[in-house]
Formats: C-alpha cells, structure tokens, sequence
RNA sequence: GGGUGCGUAACUCAGUGGAUAGAGUAGCUGCCUUCUAAGCAGCGAGUCGUAGGUUCAAAUCCUACCGCACCCGCCA
C-alpha cells in the first residue's frame, strides 16, 4: 500500500530530523485534498511547532530533508502554512502496476491480524415475508461480509431469523381454529396466505382476550416441545425457509440460518448469569438489569427487561445469549450487527449489559452497525400505492422488468438483435446491480429515497455508468481479438498522458480503500472509488486511443485498461454484482 | 419530556480536524465517417440550519437554540 509506505518513510524522516522522541508520531499522511497539491500530503509539521519550538515550514523542511523517498517520489514540496506534498513518479506508478498486472487479489493484502467474524444480517420474520425492511441489512451485510472475506478473516455470516415468541403462539392457536389442517399439512396454504393470516391472527390477539389466553398456551406447548405444536412450527418455518431462499439465490446471497429459536435453551441460564453477577433487579414484576446512561421520563435508570412479568423470555434475552454464544462457542472477535438505527438503543443497552456480566471481554469488538429508512418519492417511509409495504420479491422484479424495457427500447434504437437469454441476463444484472448500487452508495447512517429511475439511469453514480465501462474494456477485446491473459509479461507500462497517470494511480488506490472500509464498515466509500475510476477510465478512453496506437504505448494501454475492468470486477463484487461482457 | 441521528448547490447526496467545500441529476454550450455518444469537455449555481466556544487550522470537535426523522419497560 502507497499511503502504508509514505506513513514509514515520513515516520522515519521525522526520527532522523529530529530525534528518537518522534518516533510514536503520527506522520498524518493522507490522500492529496486537491490533485494540485500532488498525491499525497503529510501535515505533520503543522502539529508539532509547539513541540518542536520552531514553526511548521522550517520542520517540513526538515522532514524533506531527511525523507528517503528516491525512486517513488518527486522531491516533496512544502506549502501553504507546511504542508509537505508529495507526488508520485511515473516510473514508479508503472512498476506498481506491473507488479499487479499478475496478482488476482490486485494488490490488496490479506489481513496481519485476520478476526473470527460474525456478521448478524437480513434477519427476516417466519410466517412474514421479506419486504423493503429487509433490503438494506440484506445487502449491506452481505458486502460487508464480502469485503471482510476477501480481507482474509474468518466471517460467519449469520441469519438471526425470528422464528420463535408470542408470534407463533398467535399464529398457532389462530390456525387451529381456523384451518387447522395447515398445522398438519405442509403446503396447504401458501406464505401469501400465511401473511394475511398472521394479519388477521394479530387482529383478534388486539381484540380477544381468550384468543390472547389460547396464544400464550400455545407459546408454552410450544417452548415446552408438545409434538403437535412443534410440528406446526416446523410446518410454517419450513414454507417461509423456501420462500426466503428464492430471494437469496436472486440476490446471490449466502447465510447460515441460526435463528432465534437456536438460543431458547441457553435463555434460563443467561437470567441466572445475570443474576450471579448481582445485575438482576425486579421491577413491575419483570426481570431486568438498569442501565448506566440511560435515562426514562422521570429520569430513573432505564430497564433491560430479560424476563417478562409472565416468566416469558424477549428479544433482549435471546440477544445476549446470541452475543454469549458466539462469543464462548463460535470464538467470535468481531461481532457486527447490521440493523436499522431504530434499534440503537437496545443495541447499546443490551452491550452494556453483556460487558458489565462479563460475557464480553475487552478483547473482543462488537458493534452495532445501523442503517436509515427507505424512503418513497414523498420522502416518507416506502409503501405501494394502496399502503402495504413493499414486497422485497416484487421489488426486485420490479428492477429487473424496468431494467428489460430499458434494454428494449436501447436495442430497438439501435437496431440491435439479442436472443432472449443475453436480454433477461442483462436484465437481471442490471436490475438487480442497480437495486444493490443505489444502497450501498448511500451512507449508510442517512434515509433514502428510492428511486428506480435514478437508479437505473444510465449516467450518474448509478450501476448502469459502471457496468458500462466494465463492458467497453471487454468491447476493446473483441474488437482487437486481445486476449488480456495473454498479454506479455515483458511489455512495459508508460504512463506518457496525464489521463494515464491519473487512472494508474486510481487503480493502486483499491487496496487503501479496502483497508478503509474493513475499519468504517462504509461501503459506500468502495462505491465512491468504483465510480471515479469509472470516470477516469470514461476520460482515458475518451483521449487515448488503445487499439490505434502505436507501439509500445498500445499494449501499456490495454494493460491499463485491463487493470480497470478487473479492478471493476473484483470491487464491484465485493458489493455483490456481477459485470456483464455486452450489454 | 428524554435519547439517537440528520440539516451542505434547484434536486439527490459525498465529504467524521487541514489548503479556494465536491460529485451526480436537472439547465445551457460544444464534441460521433473513429475501441458501444449508456461517453467526454465547458458554464452557471453554496451565509455548510442559527449563535457561541475549543484549535495554528472547524462542514467536521464542544455548548445552546431552531427544524426534521426515528426510538423511549415487558414486539423484534
């Protein structure tokens, strides 16, 4: 990595410029802010005047001097209050690139410390079906699980289905009286069926004070494993499992189901912990643990309910014996939980209490990662016409349809003819890169709106911009019958344009990124650098022609232009697209 | 009422201590006998919610206030 080795050249500078006390410094290395300032900058000096008793130009002088940077850099130069800008020689760019041109990971390195990892993600209801809610911790968490992956860590990617609690009692005792044989019968009904019974299951638990009765005795069979009753919930869990799983072979998404259900043994034993460790306190008649921190109206320590007035067991239970578990059994070191901000507070609170019961060390990082809301065009949570929220499945189809009448009409101007395979490929690719793209792009933390025309717009920060550019690299292949595999390995790189040089220098930047994002759990950082290096690459082939050229300068360029798409490729798959070859 | 997050160009958003705050869209203007113009270049557009404070340096950190969203003991 460039910045790694710019950070201990200047590190070094500043020992040897002015004495060992230096040394645990940081040398405050970051990207240029303007590329007119070069590429890089150090603005150490300006930290260290007082320090130093001398001011800022006179040490970055100094560091200038004493910097051992021959052979990758320009002779830095100060500026502005001392500023030391650095700016990379074509030469060395061009070895960089060389030395990539032959490594399948691009130059990114694998972790020095890589983490067992577990990534708490998409986390769909049983009897419910997967609807907009689900979209963001879908495909946030799968990308973070990509990037951690490639990183070279241990990730144990984990779907935290909620499959068990009041909701199955509910629905249980509303089947037996209404249609009792789908408890019997797998298949009778279908999960659409399923979803406006559960809607109606909740109608009469609101209402009904014996079905209310009837619910909870049937949570109890249920907990208490009555056969019949575990074989209704097998039934319901078994139908949803299908139906999520049609989604995540779309969505090319791979999780391990441990859903809520996995803990309900081990519940007990978290109470009794809490209780050893003198945490458990009674109140109204539930168990709980009070937080530090936390205040409620009155302003008295708020409550971590871990067991209900009525001896049943909630969520906060299941997730600090989920939290136990993976720490104690799966030896997780990370553990990142992707949900929305709304559940910030329980998050916090239920770590709190973790670390307090001492069943998370000091040693191990958990952190909660939020996400805003999706948002309609009126700005207010996104709902269909008539009010109901979003089916994820008719999102999806959605996306790819619109992405198909694009391509239509595209190849009707063009007077292009594909075969119906190439068009509903490039359909579903696009459909569902853009879908993927328009929410990782975002910050995470903010609200968005969802767009499908925006984010299947073929210019901007969109999938389509990218996927383009992907498939010019591979239209230059074919048109020049060039196979990029095959490209000598002794043929240089000369980086003679400033569009050349601007792209090399992207190019090398993946891995800086990659380390950015491992930290930030950003991905919308990843995105950031896909798209301008898909805007640079647009400038590059713009102003350099590659098959005309003469050479030498050919085959550097179509080694820079097959940097770029597989630089495309592997970056845009660690946000879970794929590219296209034609589109 | 308390908590959390947000408030940046007409619109959608980047930018979590560094130089003159950026991009995309929309608008206007150029560039296709040339590797897919799904592209490129240029132009206009901002009291970074308001007011203080910390710092050599603040959109960024702190405090107060205004506005919006979400959360707030037995749903997850």
């Amino acid at each position: 990595m460039i910045l790694e080795l710019l950070k201990n050249r200047v590190s070094q500078a500043l020992v040897a410029a002015f004495g060992e006390e230096l040394a645990g410094v940081d040398p405050l290395v970051v990207p240029a802010s303007n590329p007119r300032f070069g590429d890089y900058q150090s603005n150490v000096a300006l930290s260290l005047p007082k320090q130093l008793k001398q001011n800022p130009r006179a040490i970055a002088q100094q560091i200038a001097d004493n910097i051992d940077i021959t052979n990758i850099c320009q002779t830095p130069e100060i500026a502005g209050p001392g500023f030391l800008n650095f700016t990379l020689l074509a030469s060395y760019l061009a070895t960089r690139l060389k030395d990539i041109q032959t490594d399948s990971r691009l130059g990114v390195e694998i972790a020095k410390n890589p983490q067992r990892t577990v990534i708490d993600f998409s986390s769909p209801n049983i009897a419910k079906e997967m609807h907009v809610g689900h979209l963001r911790s879908t495909i946030i968490g799968d990308s973070i699980a990509r990037i951690l992956e490639f990183r070279g860590h241990d990730v144990l990617r984990l779907n935290h289905v909620g499959d068990w609690g009041t909701q199955f009692g509910m629905l249980i005792a509303y089947l037996r009286e209404a249609y009792p044989k789908a408890l019997t019968t797998a298949d009778a009904l279908d999960l659409g069926d399923l979803v406006s019974l559960y809607k109606k299951a909740k109608v009469r638990f609101d209402e009904d004070e014996q079905f209310r009765e009837n619910s909870r005795q049937e949570v109890v069979k249920l907990q208490a494993g009555a056969e019949d009753s575990r074989h209704a919930w097998q039934l319901l869990c078994n139908q949803s499992r299908r139906e999520f799983q049609t989604i995540y072979d779309l969505l090319k998404i791979e999780l391990k189901e441990r859903g809520e259900s996995f803990y309900n043994p081990l519940l007990t034993g978290v109470v009794e912990e809490l209780s050893n460790q003198g945490l458990l306190a009674e109140s109204e008649g539930a168990k709980c643990v009070f937080l530090e921190g936390f205040q409620n109206k009155k302003g008295e320590p708020l409550p971590l309910i871990v067991q209900k007035s009525d001896g049943g067991y909630n969520y906060a239970t299941t997730d600090l014996a989920a939290l136990n578990y993976r720490v104690q059994q799966d030896g997780a070191q990370r553990i990142i939980y992707v949900t929305d901000t709304g559940q910030a507070n329980h998050f916090a609170g239920v770590f709190q209490v973790a670390r307090r019961a001492g069943m998370v060390s000091e040693r191990v990082e958990v952190v909660h990662v939020p996400f805003g809301l999706v948002l309609g065009p009126d700005g207010k949570k996104l709902k269909t016409r008539s009010g109901e929220t979003v089916r994820l499945r008719d999102l999806l189809a959605e996306a790819v349809s619109r992405a198909r009448k694009d391509l239509e009409v595209r190849l009707e101007k063009e007077g292009r003819q594909e075969e119906e395979e190439f068009i509903a490929d490039v359909a579903r690719v696009v459909g569902m890169g853009a879908v993927k793209y328009a929410d990782l792009s975002q910050n995470r933390t903010s609200d968005y709106i969802f767009s499908y025309d925006k984010m299947l717009a073929l210019q901007g920060n969109t999938a389509p911009y990218m996927l383009y550019a992907y498939v010019r690299v591979q239209g230059i292949s074919r048109k020049g019958k060039i196979d990029f595999e095959n490209l000598t390995e002794d043929e240089k790189i000369n980086l003679a344009e400033t569009e050349e040089l601007v792209l090399g220098k992207h190019i090398l930047q993946l891995s800086e990124v990659l380390a950015e994002v491992e930290q930030d759990l950003l991905p919308n950082r990843l995105c950031q650098y896909l798209f301008e290096l898909s805007q640079k690459f647009n400038l590059f082939y713009d102003r350099c022609p590659i098959l005309k050229a003469t050479e030498p300068q050919r085959t550097s360029r179509l080694i820079l232009a097959d940097l770029t798409a597989r630089t495309l490729k592997l970056g845009l798959s660690l946000l879970g697209m794929e590219v296209l070859e034609r589109m």
